[in-house]
DNA sequence: CAGTGGTCTAGACCACCGG
DNA sequence: CGGTGGTCTAGACCACTGC
């Protein structure tokens, strides 16, 4: 009658999948379910919490377990390094760094990444291409308050994507997708005809020292984002 | 003495960003840790958990623990019911079931679903509203085969987004982003303009008994999608 | 084979919060 | 206040896998 956490989880997944626990409904508390399934209730704790990650359960103190009423499911996308994301797809990787200077960042830059507004942070354009084509345009700006390191690095070696990756971990990070238009410029840059919409997704991530650096990614038409539920 | 898992994680966490432990090499054992931080090795386990399912570490038995080279960090995004985003925003939901049909699906929806090339699955064409303007566009797919129950659905008063939600739970599903631009249909569906960029949400969820829907969001422009990292 | 992470258990105490 | 989930502990056994 041993259970293991999955069997526990699987157990309740089967309940709700075939509406025996109902959307909205309380379902029995640890102890009890430990009990009917012959396991330890932390092992009924741990199965429980999952799902209510994933957003599956509602738990509160005193008030116990519900299944979620309309279940905001959770998506997690894997934000590789450029390099990798190309190289997994198994093409060969390239980038070329097409820009690469200090000065004032735009006011909505400086916001996001609360910044004095005599912050000159280093601003870097680049592209990433993958077998030779166009794959991706970014556009960054980096606080070279927190990482003062960047401004020696050879940017045409590695990346600024995959530099930062290795040598200023973050601890918090905002990040936005949406739709764009390809303007002439990067029309040209991407090789696609203007007006084509394009993906873009713009993050920005932060250390204990302060705002780390801002970038904005804009992919080449027909990119896509895949990712399981 | 006593450590709370948070408090190891957070230790954790300063010990890699402070770059003492740096990216590829081994950190020492649960065991040691535990010993070292005065805690019980779940303990341990239990931060050093989250943080390789976060993407910062990777766990191997025999092999230990490593601060991974090129991180992936994994953004995960909520999928709420369209109601419950619009109403989220502070807006008055409402949508409009344009069109509801049995009949057969394209090739590469048959192909998505994994239906008989004889399966009719349901077709729906809706719209969303946030406080009476176009907020997102929907085309669906239903397999009746798993849900014959939709078939007597009201799906005026509830949306089939929502009723699909609260009465056919899924257990897996695909999910894949990106951008397309409007045609002359979209724009007027959307009111906006012909050409525009537009964010695509494409989902295909099944339960245990198979495929049950699969859908086409197009988002009006302007639309983001908002994570934290 | 042996070391490392993965998990289970039983018992305990605590924090929160609904009634 | 008291019930519920949240967590910690010590010890144990297991599973995987690098050496």
């Amino acid at each position: 009658m041993a259970q293991s956490w999955q069997t526990v989880q699987a157990e309740v997944m089967r309940r709700i999948t075939e509406r025996l626990w109902l959307p909205g409904s309380l379902i029995p508390g640890e102890a009890e379910l430990a009990n009917e399934l012959g396991c330890a209730r932390v092992t009924v704790n741990r199965a429980l919490r999952e799902l209510a990650e994933k957003g599956i359960l509602d738990r509160k103190r005193k008030a116990g377990t519900h299944v979620v009423k309309n279940p905001q499911r959770r998506a997690t996308f894997a934000i590789p390094v450029m390099r990798i994301q190309v190289e997994g797809r198994g093409a060969r990787y390239d980038h070329h760094l097409l820009e690469r200077k200090t000065s004032q960042a735009p006011a909505h830059i400086l916001s996001r990444m609360k910044l004095a507004a005599d912050n000159q942070p280093l601003y870097l354009r680049a592209l990433h291409f993958a077998d030779g084509r166009p794959f991706a345009f970014e556009e960054r700006w980096v606080n070279l308050h927190v990482v003062p390191e960047i401004a020696d690095a050879d940017l045409d070696t590695m990346s600024a994507n995959e530099w930062l990756v290795n040598n200023a971990p973050f601890t918090r990070g905002d990040l936005s997708l949406g739709a764009c238009k390809a303007n002439q410029e990067l029309a040209e840059l991407l090789q696609c005809e203007t007006g084509d919409a394009l993906l873009e997704m713009e993050r920005s991530t932060s250390g204990k020292e302060g705002s780390i650096t801002a970038v904005r990614l804009i992919h080449v038409p027909g990119y896509r984002l895949l990712t399981e539920l």
